[in-house]
DNA sequence: CCGTCAATTAATGTATGCGTTATTGGATTC
DNA sequence: GAATCCAATAACGCATACATTAATTGACGG
């Protein structure tokens, strides 16, 4: 057990048979229990979570629009698959989308308490860096932090969106995560935006972000040439 | 009837049933024809479009993914209606976005044929504002040149967000068509992202469109401000 | 007269059945 | 032997019936 998975959505008890069965599909998913390319049907689905077809209809349709899976007429569903170029297309939004986050946050002028959820990552990535690294602990620390600035930034709609592509590139993240150098500088990046935030700096912390955003770009589309990789 | 709509659905023949009470469910709310804040209950609309519960079901769940309405458990579905706050939000968004979406285009270095389409976008804008102004007329070749840049600057999920966003402010934008100057520097300024693109002077053309977006925007809140409108 | 509780009703949430369609496999013919 | 056609099956799309829940109204008690 790697631990529980942060996800987008805060996950409830549930009470509606549909919201259950959206939010395992999901977290599956998200999990790579069921692989990019796997055609999983209804009936399946339905028999597996214990409902009828019909939530489970309702919530292919939300993960559809979510990017995650596919409504294949007559065939059921099929889990998105990410090519080269959709990793280029989600990094494009990414690097529109979180630099103008981190710019929203910025004119706030927060003080220490506000960012302390993003402090506490930058901790945490930090931590999982010393002696032996610990790449699963500093993921979930980066993907924390990322999700908390989208949440912080004050708008709603912002938040979604950037929430949304990052889902939906959780897996090719997971997946090349070992292939990657060490995200030391990743890291130290994070602080410095955590920092120029606190300066009341709000050009150099879009910038810097914008950086980051790049270079992790550049260094997945790297790694995703150099090894070949067609669909994940 | 002031003509067809444009949205940004290439709205099909719809053989499935599901597909055409969305599209016309979709059409009613941009249209105003279900006023914002609006409750509509799912037999309603399953009765008046001739079909059952399932499909309309189906149509209530992409919608309020779309942000276009929201699902009140137990209470069927209550027309979004935006708060000035929501206006600001929409902007940011598109602040964000569409800036991006143009420079991916210039980047592309597209000549005038692959333009064509915000070429006669201009040519349209310029004659509705020739001699007696058509205001609707403008506002239909204006939402043409956005959705047009939307598609072409290659990347999807940008295009998707952005015609999003821009399908949740519409009837906002229609709203405050009339309150606004004629809209003859905002004319001027497409025709010059255009030229721009063609000249190939990326930073310039996505300069020019953040100003764009930025004087729309502050037109836009001042108009809300003014007249005190709250919910729209 | 007001407040509270209970019952009824209305609308959603879920399950299921039926019709449609597309795919696959087998058989027949060239 | 290969290709085509037909039939059977499997899965979905939609309709409908049933269960659940929340709100409203009316009655009763304080």
């Amino acid at each position: 057990m790697i631990g529980t998975l942060i996800t987008s959505d805060t996950l409830q008890p549930a009470r509606r048979s549909t919201d259950a069965v959206y939010a395992q599909l999901k977290q599956h998913i998200l999990d790579n229990r069921y692989p990019p390319g796997a055609q999983i049907l209804e009936s399946e689905i339905a028999a597996e979570l214990d409902a009828s077809r019909t939530p489970v209809r309702e919530a292919f349709v939300r993960l559809q629009q979510e990017g995650l899976l596919e409504i294949v007429p007559r065939h059921g569903a099929r889990i998105s698959a990410l090519s080269p170029g959709d990793m280029r297309e989600i990094y494009e939004v990414l690097m529109s989308l979180e630099p103008t986050a981190v710019e929203l946050l910025a004119r706030r002028k927060p003080d220490r308490a506000e960012l302390a959820g993003l402090i506490a990552s930058c901790d945490a990535m930090e931590a999982a860096l010393e002696g032996t690294p610990d790449l699963q602990a500093w993921a979930a620390a980066d993907e924390a932090f990322h999700l908390n600035l989208a949440r912080l930034c004050g708008n709603k709609r912002l938040a979604g969106m950037i929430m949304q592509v990052w889902d939906q590139a959780h897996r090719a993240r997971m997946f090349t995560l070992s292939l990657r150098p060490l995200p030391v500088q990743s890291t130290a990046e994070h602080r410095a935006v955590v920092e120029a935030i606190l300066a009341g700096n709000v050009e150099r912390a879009r910038e810097i972000y914008h950086e980051h955003r790049k270079r992790g770009g550049l260094e997945l589309t790297t790694i995703i040439e150099r090894h070949g990789i067609q669909r994940l």
